[in-house]
RNA sequence: GGAAGUUUAGCUCAGCUGGGAGAGCACCUGCCUUACAAGCAGGGGGUCAUAGGUUCGAACCCUAUAACUUCCACCA
C-alpha cells in the first residue's frame, strides 16, 4: 500500500493531478463515430479579464456536466477560448499608453495594433492558466480565439453573407455614442440608471409677438441644435402658435412649431423642443416633419462648429454657460430637481449621447423570427424554463444591431470605397483595386465590428465553419451553453439567429442559465465596492475542489447565490471527511487481497443496505444530472457519503474488520472497496482533484477516475426489502443512544439490552454492530420487560421494545414523563392517520397506495401505544 | 408603464410532477469512542409573507395584497 497523508491537503495534489491530466491528455476529443458527441462551447473570457467567482461558477457547471457525460462514456468536447473584447481590451490599451503619454491618433493604427496583439500575448494566457487552477477539463489543444484566423474567417464569410442578403446596411441612424470610448454602441451595451438632474423650463420668443412657448428641457445644450418645438395637435393651449415661428435664444435660428402627436401635453410643459441630431424620438419626429437634422457635438463630446460661442466647450461646460446666458437674459422660467433615466457605456459608464451618425446595422427583424420560433417549438429550451420569457422579450422588441465601431481593435468591417466611382463593395478577401471600375483609389472602411458580432459565430467558428470540416459535422450543433442571465442580449440571443441564419440549425440544444455570485451581504461584487474575493486565494487557501463545491450547493437554478468563506470552509470539511473515510479503507484493507466483485463474497444485511443505499443514490444523482440539476445531484451524493456511508456503514463494518471471522472481514472490505470506488466516481465531476487523487490509492483499480465508467444503477443491488428491514436496527441503535442521552449515562458506560421483539434474527445477525455502536454489554431477547428489573428506561419503535435497567441513573417520577410525552406523540400519530381514514373521500380519492400506508401506519402506532400503556401501568 | 424573481428555523438557503416541513452554519448537552475535533452522539428551534380560492389533501396550483430584488421600456 502506498503511503497517505493523515489530513487532507490540496496543495499537496492539485497541481499535480491536473498536469497529470493534461499530458495524458484526458481533455482531449477525437473523432469517434463509435461514440455519441456531446459538446459544450466555453463563454470566451476576455483577453483581458482575471478569473472572478462569475467565472468560477461558470466553469465549476460546466466542468460538472463535461466530466459526468465523458464517464458516461460520451465523445465530450468543451471547447475552450477567449475573446479579443475590442473595446475592452482598446480601452485598457489607450489607458496604459495615456500614462506613456501616447495617445492612439499619434501612434497610428499599425503600431497600435501590434501593442495589441502583444498584449494579447502578454496577458492572454493569464486566464487560461487560471481556468486551469480551477480544474477546468477543457481540450486546450483546440484553444480558440476570437480574432484567430479560423474565427476571422467565420466573421467575414459571415458578413459578407448577410450583406449580400441586404440584411447588413450602412445608414444614418440615431445611435448610442459613448464620448468616452469615442465609438457607437448597441442598445445592448448601454446601461441605465436612474441620476439626479435637473429640469430647466426655457423660454422661446413667438416671432412678431410678445409671447413666449416655455419648454423644458434636462439637457439644455442640445439646444444648439434644436430645429423645432412640437405640441401636441389637440392641446388647447398651443393651437394658436402651430404654424408660428420662434427665435432659438443665443442661436438666433428661426424654428417652426409643429403639432406631434408625441408630445405629452400631461407632462412637463406640454412644449417640446425638437433636437432630431441627439434624440431617437426628436429624429423621428424630425423626419414627420421634415426638419433639419442639425449635430451639435463631436466625438469626443465637446461642442462643435455649430454651437457658435460655445463651440470647443465640454458638454457639461456648455450646459453650464448656455443655463447661465440664460438666465441672464431672462429666458431661464424656473429649475426643478429632477431624477431621470441616463444610459451609461457598459465599458467606461461615461454617460451616453444618443446621436446621428453613418454606422453599419443588421437588419434583425428577419433574423430575430426564426430565433424565437427556435425556442417556441423547443428546438432549444432554457433551464430555468423561465428565462425564454427574457429572450423573447429582447428579440420581439428588438432594434437594428448596431455593428460599427470606430476602434482599432478588432475584426475589420470588410468594405471598400472607391473614390473614382464611388462603389461600396463588400468582399471575403482584401481588396487592391475597385471591382466595378478597377481603380486603385479605393479605401478600406476604418470601423471595426462589435465584439459580439464574433461572439455570435463561436458555436460553428471554432469547428471551422464555412467549412464542412468533419469537426463541424460531428461536433454541431453543440449541447449545452452555460451562461449567466445577464449574458442573454448580448450574446445567447445572438449566436442563435446567427447559427439558425448561417447553419440552419440552432447552435445548442439547451441553455443552462445560473444568477450572479454575491458578496456576503447580497451585494453585487464590484471593484468601486471593493468587496470582490479572489478566487485564486480562495484555491490557495482551501483548494479547487472546496470552491467549486461551495459554488453550486444551495442554490437552485437561475439564482444569484451568496459567497462566504464559511460555506467554503463547510466544502471543505466534507471533503476532509471523504478523505479520512477512504483511509480508514485503505488503512484496513492494507496488503490483502480483496476482490473486487460483490459476488464473489457473501453480503451481510448491512452490506445490503449499504449497496441499496448507493444504487438510490446513484439513480437520484444522475437523474438529477440530466436535468441540470447539479445542487441537487451534489446534495444527494454529499448526504450519502457522510450519513449513510461514513457515519452508519463505516462504524457497522468494524466489528467485522476487527474481528475474527476471515471471511467476514473480506466481504465487508469488498464492499467498503465497492462502495468507496463508486462513492468517489459520484464525487468526482463536483470535486475532481481528490477523487483522482484518492482513486490512485485504491487497489485493483486502473487508470484514472476522470475516465472511468459512471456508476449505474443496478436493479439486481437495490435490495430494497433488506434495506428497509435493516433500518429496525439503525433505529434500535439511535433509540438506545437517545436512551442513554436522556439519563445523563456517559457513553462510555456500556449498557445491558434487553429486547421485546419479533426480529430476533436480525438483531443476532447484526448483534455485534449493534453492541459497538449502542454502546453495549450484552442483549438478551426476553418476553416482558419485567425481565429488564425495576430500574430501567425503555423506548419503543418498530421493530422492538426495548429496556435498559440503568440502575440509579433512572428517576421513575422522570421515566414516567418521558414515556407519557411519547405516548402523546403516538396518539397524535394515531388521530392524524383515523382523520384520514375517517374522511370518505380520502379513501374513495386517494391513491390506493396511500391510502394503504395510512391504514398500516395507523395499525403500527396502535401497538406501539399498546406497548408503552402497558410500560406505564408496570412503574 | 411592461416583465421576471424572492419572501420557509437566529443566519444563508434547499424542497423534483400537491400526499406526514429539510440541510449547512449558529445554539444547548455529553464525548479526544484506535479514519476524521475540519470530528462523534443526542437535542431545542418554523401560523412555509398576508388574505381568499381550487382540492379528500396546499410551502407547492389559482386570485388579490404587501415588502424587497432584477431586467426591459421611457416624458422632452
Amino acid at each position: 500500500m502506498k503511503e497517505i497523508k493523515t489530513t487532507y491537503n490540496p496543495r499537496d495534489f492539485e497541481d499535480r493531478i491536473y498536469a497529470d491530466w493534461e499530458q495524458n491528455k484526458c481533455f482531449h476529443a477525437e473523432i469517434d463515430q463509435n461514440k455519441v458527441p456531446f459538446t459544450v462551447m466555453m463563454p470566451p473570457p476576455n483577453i483581458t479579464g482575471q478569473l472572478h467567482l462569475g467565472h468560477a461558477m461558470d466553469e465549476t457547471m460546466q466542468d460538472i456536466v463535461v466530466r459526468f457525460k465523458r464517464m458516461q462514456g460520451y465523445c465530450v468536447l468543451w471547447m475552450p477560448g477567449t475573446d479579443h473584447a475590442s473595446i475592452a481590451t482598446e480601452v485598457k490599451i489607450v489607458e496604459k499608453m495615456k500614462e506613456e503619454g501616447l495617445t492612439k491618433e499619434n501612434l497610428g493604427r499599425e503600431e497600435f495594433l501590434k501593442r495589441a496583439w502583444a498584449w494579447k500575448e502578454q496577458y492572454g494566457g493569464r486566464i487560461v492558466s487560471q481556468l486551469k487552477k480551477l480544474g477546468s477539463s477543457c481540450d486546450w489543444d483546440r484553444l480558440a480565439f476570437t480574432m484567430d484566423e479560423r474565427c476571422s474567417r467565420a466573421v467575414r464569410e459571415a458578413f459578407a453573407r448577410l450583406y449580400e442578403k441586404g440584411l447588413i446596411y450602412r445608414g444614418s441612424r440615431i445611435i448610442n455614442w459613448c464620448p468616452c470610448c469615442k465609438t457607437a454602441l448597441s442598445d445592448a451595451e448601454v446601461e441605465y440608471s436612474e441620476d439626479a438632474g435637473h429640469f430647466w423650463h426655457f423660454r422661446y420668443p413667438v416671432d412678431g409677438t410678445e409671447e413666449y412657448i416655455t419648454i423644458a428641457t434636462t439637457r439644455p445644450e442640445t439646444m444648439l441644435g434644436d430645429t423645432a418645438v412640437a405640441v401636441h395637435p389637440n392641446d388647447a393651449r398651443y393651437t394658436s402658435l402651430v404654424g408660428k415661428t420662434l427665435t432659438l435664444p443665443l442661436v438666433g435660428r428661426k424654428i417652426p412649431v409643429v403639432a406631434d402627436e408625441y408630445v405629452d401635453p400631461a407632462f412637463g410643459t406640454g412644449a417640446v423642443k425638437i433636437t432630431p441630431a441627439h434624440d431617437p424620438n426628436d429624429f423621428e419626429v424630425g423626419l414627420r416633419h421634415n426638419l433639419p437634422v442639425i449635430r451639435i457635438l463631436n466625438d469626443d463630446g465637446t461642442v462643435n462648429e455649430e454651437g457658435g460661442v460655445y463651440a470647443g466647450l465640454d458638454r457639461y461646460e456648455a450646459r453650464k454657460r448656455i443655463v447661465a446666458d440664460m438666465e441672464k437674459l431672462g429666458l431661464l422660467a424656473k429649475v426643478e430637481a429632477h431624477t431621470h433615466n441616463v444610459g451609461h457605456c457598459y465599458r467606461c459608464h461615461a454617460t451616453v449621447e444618443p446621436l446621428v451618425s453613418k454606422q453599419w446595422f443588421v437588419r434583425m427583424a428577419p433574423l430575430a423570427k426564426p430565433a424565437i420560433d427556435a425556442v417556441m417549438k423547443n428546438k432549444t429550451r432554457f433551464t430555468p424554463d423561465r428565462f425564454a420569457k427574457i429572450y423573447y422579450n429582447w428579440l420581439e422588441n428588438i432594434r437594428d444591431w448596431c455593428i460599427s465601431r470606430q476602434l482599432w481593435w478588432g475584426h475589420r468591417i470588410p468594405v471598400w470605397y472607391c473614390d473614382d466611382c464611388g462603389a461600396e463593395s463588400c468582399s471575403r478577401t482584401d481588396l487592391e483595386v475597385c471591382p466595378k471600375c478597377g481603380s486603385k483609389h479605393i479605401r478600406r472602411d476604418e470601423d471595426v465590428l462589435d465584439t459580439w458580432f464574433s461572439s455570435a459565430l463561436w458555436p460553428f467558428s471554432t469547428l471551422g465553419w464555412p467549412e464542412e470540416t468533419p469537426e463541424f459535422n460531428y461536433f454541431y450543433p453543440t449541447d449545452v451553453l452555460v451562461t449567466g442571465y445577464d449574458i442573454i442580449p448580448f450574446w445567447v440571443m445572438r449566436m442563435m439567429f446567427s447559427g439558425i441564419r448561417h447553419t440552419g440549425k440552432v447552435p445548442f440544444r439547451d441553455v443552462l442559465i445560473h444568477g450572479l455570485v454575491r458578496d456576503e451581504q447580497g451585494r453585487k461584487m464590484s471593484k468601486s465596492l471593493g468587496n470582490g474575493v479572489d478566487p485564486l486565494e480562495i484555491i490557495e487557501k482551501y483548494g479547487a475542489d472546496s470552491l467549486r463545491l461551495s459554488l453550486i450547493t444551495g442554490v437552485a437554478p437561475g439564482n444569484d447565490t451568496r459567497f462566504s468563506e464559511a460555506k467554503v470552509e463547510a466544502s471543505r470539511n466534507f471533503i476532509n471527511k471523504v478523505w479520512n473515510a477512504s483511509r480508514f479503507v485503505l488503512m484496513n484493507v492494507g496488503d490483502s487481497k480483496v476482490p473486487t466483485d460483490l459476488k464473489a463474497v457473501k453480503l451481510q444485511p448491512a452490506d445490503r443496505w449499504i449497496i441499496s443505499r448507493l444504487m438510490a443514490t446513484v439513480k437520484e444523482a444522475t437523474l438529477a444530472l440530466r436535468k441540470y440539476d447539479l445542487g441537487i445531484a451534489a446534495d444527494k451524493i454529499c448526504d450519502f457519503t457522510w450519513n449513510d456511508f461514513c457515519d452508519w456503514y463505516i462504524e457497522l463494518s468494524k466489528p467485522a474488520l476487527y474481528g475474527n471471522d476471515p471471511e467476514k472481514k473480506r466481504s465487508t472490505l469488498c464492499v467498503l472497496l465497492y462502495v468507496l470506488s463508486n462513492t468517489l466516481k459520484l464525487l468526482h465531476p463536483f470535486i475532481p482533484f481528490v477523487t483522482e487523487e484518492l482513486y490512485g490509492y485504491l487497489p485493483g483499480v486502473e487508470g484514472r477516475i476522470i475516465t472511468a465508467d459512471y456508476p449505474r444503477y443496478d436493479s439486481k443491488l437495490a435490495y430494497k426489502e433488506e434495506a428497509k428491514s435493516f433500518e429496525g436496527v439503525i433505529n434500535l441503535i439511535k433509540a438506545v443512544r437517545a436512551i442513554k442521552t436522556s439519563v445523563n449515562c456517559p457513553p462510555a458506560k456500556k449498557v445491558h439490552l434487553y429486547l421485546v421483539t419479533e426480529s430476533k434474527r436480525l438483531f443476532t445477525v447484526n448483534k455485534g454492530a449493534i453492541l459497538r455502536l449502542a454502546g453495549a454489554s450484552e442483549i438478551d431477547f426476553v418476553e416482558s420487560g419485567a425481565e429488564a428489573g425495576e430500574k430501567t428506561v425503555s423506548q419503543v419503535t418498530e421493530a422492538a421494545h426495548i429496556f435498559v435497567p440503568l440502575g440509579e441513573l433512572v428517576n421513575i417520577e422522570e421515566e414516567r414523563a418521558r414515556l407519557r410525552k411519547e405516548l402523546e406523540r403516538v396518539e397524535g400519530e394515531i388521530a392524524r392517520a383515523e382523520g384520514k381514514l375517517s374522511n370518505a373521500n380520502f379513501v374513495m380519492k386517494a391513491p390506493k397506495k396511500l391510502v394503504e400506508d395510512e391504514r398500516a401506519k395507523k395499525q403500527k402506532f396502535l401497538e406501539m401505544k399498546q406497548k408503552l400503556e402497558l410500560q406505564l401501568a408496570s412503574l
